[in-house]
DNA sequence: GTGTATAACTGTTCTAGAACTCAGTTCTAG
DNA sequence: CTAGAACTGAGTTCTAGAACAGTTATACAC
C-alpha cells in the first residue's frame, strides 16, 4: 500500500490546517518554498495543493499567495456523508459531546452536540427504532459515531432522505449552541434506511447558519432527472 | 487574452464529446497517443482530461482507458437547471415577474420575481457578465428562460457551483414577496460557468422558507436533490 | 482444459527544469 | 507630487522525459 507523495503532502497540509499551523486566512509559504521543504517537484506539490483546493481547504491567487479558506463550514450534500465526515474531510477539528442517551419509544434516542474546535455548531437528535436500537444501546458515543457503531451491530445503510428547511434559533436548542434565540438556522431531518427499507435512524439536527452552509457542485454528465448526481 | 493549451485541448474533446465523435461509454485513444495527437506533453493532456473529468464528461480507469460518461444528459442545457425547472417538473405552475433590466458594471443586472400561483416564493437577482449580457440584453426574460436565451446566443455551460444557507427577511426584499421581515428564508448564491471556466451568471435568490424545502435523496452511488413545496 | 507467467497495453505518479502571467511595490522621470 | 516604468515575488503553464501500477489477452506449461 504505497501513499503517493501528493497525498501525503496533502494530508500533511491539510492536517497543519486543522491544527491551527495555518490560520484561516493566512498564507501558505510559497509553492517553490514548499516544494524544496517537501524535497519535491513544484509540479508534484501543485498536485498536492489542487487537492486541497478541491476539498475546500485553500484559495489560491495567481501574484498574490496561496490561502487559508475562511472558516465557513461547508455542508456538501453531494456525498453520502455525515456532516462529521463531511468536516473532517475539509480539515476541521470536530467534537461529539453527548447529552443524552435514553430508551424512548420502541427504540433509542440520542442527544449529541457537535463542536468545531470550542464552537457548538449542530444540535442532533437522532432516534434509532427496535431492533437497531438495542444492538448498539452500550456504545460509547463520544468515541464512537453512530454510524461506526451501526456497522459494527451488522447494519449495512443503503439510502437516506432528507428534508431542509430554513428556522429560527429556539430555547432550548439555543443554549444548547450557546446563541442568542432568533438566530437563522439550517432544520435537517433525515431518516436512514437499511436494505430491507427499515428505517435506522431518523435524525433531526439544527444547524448554525453563519458557521454552516450548504454547497453543491453541479456538472452536466453528474446530473440525472433532479439536481442528481451520479459518481 | 491568451488560451493556455490544456483548455483549448479540452473544449475540443468536449466539443467532440458533445458531437457524438465520441459517444457514450466509448474508449477516448490513449493519452500518449492523443498527447502525440494534439501535439503537447502528456503532462499538458493530463491536465485537459482532469478538466473533462471534473466536469464530469469523462471516466479513468487505471490499466483500461478513458471513456466518455455514460448517462448522456453531458452538454443539455436543462439538466444545470434550477428553482423553476425543479417546480416545473413537479407539475406547479410557476410564473415570472421581471421587476428590473439594466446594465451594472462590466454586465447585464437582472431582477425577477417567481410566483407559485398568485404567491410570490422567490425573489432572485442575477448578474451576467460581459460578453454574456449584451448578447441577451434585447429578451423577453418574461417568456424566455435565462437559460435558454444563453443557449440562443450560443453560450455552452457546463457546471455550476451553489451556496446556500438559512437567513431572516429583510426590506426591500420582503415587499417584493408580500411577507413581513424576519421570517426565516434560504439564501442562494449560484455561479454558473462556461466551458473556459468564465462565469456566465452569478445569481442570488432569497427563498420563502415556509413554502420551499430542500429535498435531498442519498443512496449509495446517487444522490438527488431538488427544491420542492413545503407540505 | 486449466492455470500461470508474461507481454503489451492502459492510466498514474514524479523529476528537473524553463518560461510565462499576475499583482503588488519601488524607483524614476517629468 | 504624481504617472508610469521597472522590479519582485507569487501562482500558472509547459516541456521531455522516466518509472510505476493496474488490466487484459495470449502463449506456454502442466
Amino acid at each position: 500500500m504505497k501513499i503517493p507523495a501528493y497525498r501525503r503532502i496533502a494530508a500533511d497540509l491539510a492536517d497543519k490546517i486543522r491544527t491551527g499551523v495555518y490560520r484561516p486566512g493566512d498564507a501558505l509559504p510559497a509553492q517553490r518554498e514548499l516544494s524544496t521543504r517537501y524535497g519535491v517537484t513544484l509540479m508534484t506539490l501543485r498536485q498536492a495543493l489542487q487537492q486541497l483546493r478541491d476539498d475546500g481547504l485553500i484559495l489560491q491567487q495567481a501574484g498574490r499567495g496561496t490561502f487559508v479558506a475562511p472558516v465557513q463550514a461547508a455542508y456538501r450534500v453531494d456525498t453520502l456523508r455525515s456532516f462529521v465526515e463531511d468536516l473532517r474531510e475539509q480539515g476541521h477539528d470536530v467534537t461529539t459531546e453527548v447529552i443524552s442517551v435514553a430508551a424512548e419509544g420502541a427504540g433509542l434516542r440520542l442527544e449529541r452536540v457537535r463542536l468545531l474546535g470550542d464552537q457548538p455548531v449542530i444540535h442532533q437528535t437522532s432516534w434509532i427504532p427496535e431492533p437497531y436500537g438495542s444492538r448498539i444501546a452500550d456504545e460509547n458515543f463520544r468515541r464512537t459515531s453512530l454510524y461506526e457503531a451501526l456497522a459494527d451491530a451488522g447494519v449495512t445503510i443503503v439510502r437516506a432522505s432528507e428534508r431542509i428547511v430554513p428556522g429560527l434559533l429556539t430555547e432550548p436548542v439555543a443554549g444548547h449552541l450557546r446563541r442568542p434565540a432568533g438566530e437563522a438556522v439550517f432544520v435537517s431531518e433525515r431518516t436512514t434506511y437499511a436494505m430491507d427499507e427499515q428505517p435506522v435512524v431518523v435524525d433531526r439536527a439544527v444547524i448554525l447558519g453563519d458557521l454552516m452552509e450548504i454547497r453543491a457542485e453541479r456538472a452536466a454528465t453528474r446530473l440525472s432527472l433532479q439536481w442528481a448526481t451520479a459518481e
